[in-house]
DNA sequence: TTGTAAGCGTTATCAC
DNA sequence: GTGATAACGCTTACAA
């Protein structure tokens, strides 16, 4: 292996010069510079990070911490961390924790020891503790996508809330009282705040509004399993609410089983939309969340404290507005 | 920042003696194993990798490069890779190339400068030169899903001359003679074994049958584009073969656009399925790879060369079957 | 503009 | 079973 000493030898030079040529930091005359790049290109020199790493304390490293990166929502943030970091001279480490708080755990210790500069964390419970976890060792954390009960934190996110009132409002106005809401798991704070949107809206809908609301995971199969639920029940809900887009789809599918129609027999809608380079014919009615917006918000924010460059002694909490998309499986207005 | 030191210091042993529990070598009493356990819970002491690499000489760290994570195809493969590493006791790092050989150069070289201990490679080009410099520098190396000029490398890929064949047999069977091949990237590997198998079935099919091949790159906006151009040739195609997934849903766009029905007015297959928990109406006729099973193979044959257990005096060369699913937009027997 | 010396936190090697 | 010492490859601090 060749190391800065022995392009130092070759180009006969102090090793610091050739580490002042690398990190283009301090003076060098023109001509040192060229031997010693002739020196590195000739021996196909390539810099130990682990070395600089361990002696200058910076790895340039952050991680993203989410639950799963085969759902496309988080698909799209990992790119837009990816981008944002690399334009500002960093890598990124991903982890997938599968909505466990022990494989968060796990990977959170395994980055620490890895030294990186900083956390972007999608925690799996609200409860998490590994916020503090991370933050007692001085490392600073960034919490994406959803609310953790720590106060302490920037955290950038999504209105979820507002995102779920307007889809059921949508619906109520198209005549429906008969509406159930599919959710995510409980202890995240999205499951929750899609639920306060739903309640919020059924409420102003005043007493023939019906809450139907269950909770499940974020997943295909969850969504498959309480739409066959919800619709075995008399009378039947008229319309479905899907806390995101694999709920959604898990419940096309139990729905197109039972052979109803979207949406002449039900209607569904539902937060989070799929990337339309995936989708054939887009007809669901979604809150689509700004990921790959959201997710290049938290990395600069994260590197600014990085950099000292965030005022430390308040914490953000950015929450960006969704947007309604409206397609045909809400339906037309219900006599 | 708590080290090894402060823990041997409040343990009342050598640091080496720390260094042995953490890392389970050579013997040590239970009792004195007990008290550094205990120093070292006491202190939330975390190991510094990057000293224990730099000194080890490993870094039980690996790298995946790919060319566009959002790809569903490449999602699925870093899930196999992420898993399959995790199980084995390393650690991912993901790269996005899109498709650039400058960006997979300066990946490539960040990769090394970072001391992975070994690379998993999708190349941008079949005629790469990443894999020469990567094992120029003693890093074992596996090329993952295409082709690549250099002999002397460990390859995993799927039978795309064989995909593309039964695609298009199954066209033929149908009764089409005009039908069209939307392919990606020319030097891409995939690309040129896509339009093997077409010639093949096209040719066995006897001289009504023309060739009309287009080459582009792997995305929707590229489908949407040839789509576009093809169907405006007069006599048109009665068929589209769309080299992968995006390409196929841009080219539906663009049908859909122009008012002609799928399968009615012309059919369509496609290599790449899309997962199951995308699709709410699966209709597309594919060839589908096994994605997942084959970014483990590729894995556990790194691994199994980083732990010299693989035969190092020959290069595995593994092509894993496509699976043909036959949905209805191949459509029905034409008259 | 360039160089010397020391040290980052860990483990390999050898010793007891 | 445990420990002393040196070394991994680089950069900080200070000097010239």
């Amino acid at each position: 292996m060749t190391t800065i000493h022995d392009v130092a030898k070759r180009a006969g030079v102090a090793p610091i010069t050739v580490s002042r040529v690398i990190n283009n930091t301090g003076y060098i005359s023109p001509e040192t510079r060229q031997i010693v790049n002739k020196a590195i290109a000739e021996l196909g020199y390539v810099p130990n990070v682990l070395a600089r790493s361990l002696r200058s304390k910076r790895t340039n490293t952050i991680a993203l911490v989410l639950t799963d990166i085969t759902n496309p929502f988080f698909t799209i943030m990992a790119r837009g961390v990816e981008d944002t970091a690399s334009d500002a001279g960093f890598n990124v480490i991903f982890c997938n924790t599968d909505e466990s708080e022990e494989k968060e755990k796990k990977y959170i210790q395994l980055l620490l020891q890895k030294q990186v500069d900083g956390i972007l964390l999608v925690p799996a419970k609200s409860t998490s503790k590994s916020v503090d976890y991370v933050q007692e060792r001085d490392i600073p954390v960034v919490v994406l996508d959803r609310r953790v009960s720590n106060n302490l934190v920037d955290v950038v996110r999504c209105d979820s809330e507002g995102g779920a009132y307007q889809l059921v409002k949508l619906l109520i106005d198209l005549g429906h009282r008969r509406i159930a809401l599919l959710n995510g798991s409980v202890d995240v704070s999205t499951s929750e705040d899609r639920l306060s949107g739903y309640k919020r809206a059924m409420q102003e809908a005043g007493a023939e509004a019906e809450e139907l609301y269950y909770y499940g995971t974020f997943t295909q199969a969850s969504g498959y399993e309480l739409a066959r639920r919800v619709m075995a029940q008399t009378p039947r809900p008229t319309a479905i609410f899907a806390a995101n887009n694999l709920i959604a789809i898990g419940a096309l599918w139990a729905l197109q089983e039972m052979g109803l129609k979207v949406p002449e027999e039900i209607a569904v809608v539902s937060f989070d939309d799929l990337p339309q380079s995936l989708v054939a014919y887009p007809f669901l009615t979604v809150a689509t969340q700004p990921a790959y917006e959201m997710s290049k918000k938290a990395t600069d924010l994260l590197i600014a404290r990085l950099n000292d460059k965030a005022p430390d002694d308040q914490c953000q909490n950015i929450v960006l507005p969704v947007e309604l998309i409206v397609r045909s499986s809400s339906g037309k207005v219900v006599s």
